[in-house]
DNA sequence: ACGAGGTCCTGCGAGC
DNA sequence: TGCTCGCAGGACCTCG
C-alpha cells in the first residue's frame, strides 16, 4: 500500500482536507488535525509496522487501516458507492487526491509531533524484515513471554506487523503449534520461525497483502496473497501438507486460530 | 505476567 | 421477503 502512495505523495502540498468521520481520530481533535494538515507539504511516506507514516513539514499522519482500511490516491472523484466510505479526503497540489477509506472504521488515524511520534515508534517492537531480526533476536523476544507464542507474534509491543493471518501462516510453516507457550518454542525451532516470517511477510508485499474480504463493490485492485494462505480460514479443510482435518479454535486471545494438530506440535 | 472479556463499527450470512 | 442476531477484524482497555 504504502509503495503503490509514495511517489504520488512524496513533495506534494496538501490544499485541503477533509475528514467525515471523527470516531476514528485518535489523540487529536478534527479541527487540530485538519488544520494542521491544511498547507503542509508532505515529506515522506513509509512503513512501520502495520502503519503508513506520513511525514509532513509539520507532524506526521499516522494511519492504522486494520483489516478494512485503504489509502488510495486518486486522480478522479471516488464512485458513488464508495463515497460513504471515505473518511479523509485530502486534496493536493497536482489535482490528486489522497483517500483513505475505511468501511468499519476500526481503522484509526494519529496526528503526531516529533516527541509523540519517538514515543509511538519506541512503544513498537522491532520490524521483522530489518537485518537486525536474527533468530538470537526471535528467541530474546520468545523466551520473555509464558504466553502462547501466536499471541506474542502478534503482539505489536514484541514485534512490529504480524498479524492474524501472518502469524497463523508462519506458524503452520514453521510446524510449531500457535498455543505452546513461547517460551517453550524449542530452540530449534526459532530460526525455521523467523525464516518462515520473513518470508511469509516478503511475500504477502509483493503480493500487495491479502483481501480476506471484500467489502466493497467495483473497488480497483485487492491484494493477491489470500490465494497463497495455507491455513487461515480454512478450518475443518484438509491439511495440504498431511492431509489432516485443520483445526480451528478461538482459545488464543479470541481470534480464530486454525492448524494442524497433527503437522504443528 | 498472564488470561479473559469487553469496546469500537458495519456488512454479511444464518436462521426464523 | 424482511427481520434479528452473531460474527469478524486490530488495538486497547479493565479486571482478577
Amino acid at each position: 500500500m504504502v509503495s503503490d502512495i509514495r511517489s504520488g505523495l512524496e513533495g506534494r502540498r496538501i490544499l485541503q482536507a477533509r475528514l467525515s468521520h471523527d470516531d476514528v481520530l485518535r489523540g487529536v481533535s478534527r479541527r487540530a488535525l485538519l488544520a494542521g494538515l491544511k498547507g503542509a507539504r508532505i515529506r515522506s511516506v513509509t512503513r512501520r509496522a502495520k502503519h503508513a507514516v506520513i511525514e509532513t513539514d509539520r507532524n506526521r499522519l499516522v494511519v492504522q487501516p486494520g483489516m478494512t482500511g485503504n489509502l488510495e490516491v486518486r486522480r478522479t472523484e471516488l464512485p458513488a458507492a464508495e463515497r460513504r466510505y471515505a473518511v479523509l479526503r485530502l486534496e493536493l497540489d497536482n489535482g490528486r487526491t489522497l483517500v483513505y477509506q475505511d468501511v468499519r472504521r476500526l481503522g484509526t488515524l494519529l496526528w503526531l509531533d516529533q516527541a509523540g511520534w519517538d514515543r509511538y515508534d519506541q512503544a513498537i517492537g522491532p520490524e521483522p524484515l530489518d537485518r537486525s531480526f536474527t533468530a538470537r533476536a526471535l528467541q530474546r523476544i520468545l523466551e520473555g513471554s509464558r504466553a502462547a507464542v501466536k499471541k506474542v507474534l502478534m503482539d505489536q509491543r514484541s514485534l512490529a506487523g504480524v498479524g492474524n493471518i501472518y502469524a497463523q501462516e508462519a506458524l503452520f510453516a514453521a510446524r510449531i503449534d500457535p498455543s505452546k507457550p513461547a517460551r517453550e518454542v524449542p530452540q530449534s525451532r526459532v530460526a525455521p520461525l523467523r525464516r518462515e516470517l520473513v518470508r511469509i511477510l516478503r511475500a504477502a508485499i509483493r503480493a500487495k497483502g491479502s483481501t480476506v474480504r471484500d467489502y466493497r463493490t467495483g473497488t480497483g485492485e485487492s491484494g493477491q496473497f489470500q490465494l497463497e494462505l495455507l491455513v487461515y480460514d480454512r478450518a475443518g479443510e484438509p491439511c495440504l501438507r498431511c492431509g489432516t482435518t485443520l483445526s480451528g479454535t478461538h482459545a488464543i486471545d479470541a481470534r480464530i486460530t486454525v492448524f494442524c494438530h497433527r503437522c504443528q506440535s
